[in-house]
DNA sequence: TGCAAAATAGCACGACCGTTCGTTTATTGT
DNA sequence: ACAATAAACGAACGGTCGTGCTATTTTGCA
């Protein structure tokens, strides 16, 4: 266990932040970076309902209590708040989903901690889409920053999910021959139709079935009816 | 075989259509209708890159080389507008997906074809996406006609696919304690993990993988490692 | 406490939005 | 061919959008 808790998600800092500045970070968090976190969470409150392009900095505004220019001002572009709610949001999806799933023993068992997270995220209590998933949507044909931030994010996170897997055929917990690469995208397929028949179609018993759909992923990956024939 | 070829879809009329007229129906489409016709089909295409919630009637009438006004005219709102395109698009679905799939031999086989003939929409040589995925990004959390007429048509055609599933047990294609709700609803979710990850995330050979995963699947509920235990 | 700098507000702009309305043009039935 | 009707246009409306600009207030540090 060399690198048991390193941050395996995140590849860009957050913000500017002058770095390397004389030394003027006198408290912790300037008045103008608080006032910044608090636009992103009444941004992303919003964005996780009407979607990212259904932010407008008027209505950001007005769930901040502030003026409209004083949200621009922080930001300098509609384009850069959306980019900053994306960030945000892959933070608080390591700390709901990823962080945690460190705590369970390598292997399956983790594996199985990480779909249960990103499980109770994506359908859970919280009433409100995954930005993730209602993005794809929304950047699937128009190319630029926001996409590129959304698509890196959401990269990060699946190649998360594949180290998990590939950990767990390290631990002999799935058979040689499992392919992460098609494990990966059948458990991303079954967090989309969570997602998908819960919020949108609002089945009840998705959540049952895409944990049924995990354990039976699981049992054709780990005995397997014969070896791919 | 007394039913073979009923339409199992379609549940309300497309068009107004005075119905039960005199005998007015001359020619066979009034110039009203066609030109009706070419503005959803602009619209349906706009709609498959840029979202339901991306159409306006002034682009749509840029297209379709009309002024808006004129656009405007054969709808009386944006929202009929984007009510006309869901129902286009879901007759271009029965034609493109389920109909042709009715050649196929009930059971196994013809679910096979409308899941093959589901990927190719899906992530096929046309470079679009669907809008009963994007669309239900859009208004998962947006109520109104426009989300019923998407959720309405979404679940008549999964309800399609269900019947297919229980022909294929019927006729012992599938094991008999299989459930059609969660094949249902694993055949959904590769759907949509192609349309993610070929569409937005750009990763090939997604087509592969979610073929791989419907043959997968089939032999889990086929054979079958063990009755659930 | 005073002063520079940062943060916020206020206001106006051009662009586009959906929609309305009156007019003009095209189509239809006789 | 003509009258009745349907279809399409053009201009304008109130509204919201993102974004600049210039004050004004607030903050942080000497």
């Amino acid at each position: 266990m060399t690198t048991v808790a390193r941050l395996p998600l995140r590849k860009t800092a957050s913000s500017p932040e002058p770095a390397t500045s004389s030394g003027s970070e006198s408290r912790a968090m300037l008045k103008g970076q608080q006032t910044k976190a608090t636009i992103v969470d009444a941004a992303m409150g919003l964005a996780t309902h009407l979607g990212l392009e259904g932010l407008s900095i008027g209505v950001v505004a007005e769930v901040a209590q502030m003026s409209k220019s004083g949200v621009f001002a922080h930001f300098g572009s509609r384009e850069e708040l959306q980019i900053s709610v994306v960030r945000e949001y892959f933070n608080q999806f390591e700390q709901a989903v990823f962080y945690p799933a460190l705590a369970a023993p390598r292997g399956l068992p983790r594996v199985r901690v990480l779909f249960d997270n990103w499980m109770r995220l994506v359908a859970g209590e919280v009433q409100a889409g995954c930005i993730f998933i209602s993005g794809a949507a929304e950047f699937d044909d128009r190319p630029g920053p926001v996409r590129d931030a959304l698509a890196g994010s959401v990269k990060t996170w699946l190649a998360a999910v594949q180290r998990a897997l590939v950990q767990a055929k390290e631990e002999g917990h799935l058979r040689a021959d499992a392919d992460e690469d098609q494990i990966g995208f059948e458990l991303h397929g079954l967090i989309l139709a969570l997602h998908y028949e819960a919020r949108f179609l609002k089945n009840p018993g998705s959540a049952a079935r895409a944990t049924t759909g995990f354990n039976n992923m699981l049992t054709h990956y780990t005995v397997g009816p014969q070896p791919t024939s």
